[in-house]
DNA sequence: ACAACCTACATGATGCGTCATATATTTCCC
DNA sequence: GGGAAATATATGACGCATCATGTAGGTTGT
């Protein structure tokens, strides 16, 4: 016990700051898009792995492996999205338990008109201003600390 | 109109990364910390607030203003952590419409008990094996989008 | 061929976060 | 000093995220 070994000063700082970044970050990304096209963050990535998608069509196994949601958080999405009509359910011929989701016609509008003032939108608050190099460490250290997450995953 | 600038490849892949990574490794931290202590990360950032108040007691904006949170939200958050007897509220003697929040017996026990514990999965997941020059261009690269959300806050 | 197990997915309960809105004070200014 | 505007806080409604659990259909070993 008392082994601890606290952050220091700079380590709480850009702990705290990268927190708070990441939350203010979405938070404004969030509202823009929610608020130019009625889709929330959740929504808008769903919709991007199925617009990349063969036939706008996935398991919702592979879904959940491209987006690593829980898998209980995403068939409670999908149900609301398929509520709002940006994505159907259909029967799975292969495999008897399971499921397809295909997008609609009404969620890749939903999506090709929402994608290009997101993108802006995540240009302007992140990007501009950043130099290559900041955004190569900061994918440096994301893929890192991600690596570090699955070895420790089991 | 389609001027709009996709983000690269490298933009994707960095972004992408950076995103998946903060929200596992949050992921991972409220896990932690509710199984091993009861409390989420949202309780936590509220107690170390109240912890490192005078008095353990803070008024809901100044607390607002440490977190960073939308105001409802906190008042929200608040009403469920007295509910569970982590904070109390006080009237406020220098402002009628104001209140003071206070840090229980049970919340600085509460804090006390979880911080080793977080602390220790904070280092473990996140800075070790990170080397000093890399938080410190993550803490600056953080500050510099903060700078960028406050600036184009209006 | 059948039991044990695993996989794909759904659902109900509950806590969390946001938006819109309400209410009670201050504060400001003429 | 009195009304307008701003400030401090709360709340109801509703979508979102997680946990625990259920169910149906596959897979494997004997």
């Amino acid at each position: 016990m008392s082994g601890t070994r606290w952050l220091d000063d700079e380590e709480q700082r850009a702990w705290r700051a990268f927190i708070r970044m990441h939350g203010q970050l979405t938070a404004r990304l969030s509202r823009q898009l929610q608020a130019d096209s009625g889709l929330s963050l959740a929504d808008y990535e769903v919709l991007v792995q199925l617009t990349d998608a063969p036939d706008g069509r996935l398991r919702p196994f592979e879904l959940q492996r491209g987006l690593q949601w829980e898998q209980s958080r995403l068939s409670h999405h999908l149900t609301r999205m398929q509520r709002r009509g940006l994505v159907a359910r259909e029967e799975c011929d292969e495999d008897g338990r399971g499921a397809v989701v295909a997008l609609t016609d009404a969620g890749r509008r939903a999506i090709v008109a929402a994608a290009p003032g997101h993108v802006d939108t995540v240009r302007r608050l992140f990007f501009d201003g950043l130099t290559r190099d900041q955004v190569a460490l900061l994918h440096q250290v994301s893929d890192h600390v991600l690596g570090r997450l699955d070895a420790t995953a089991g």
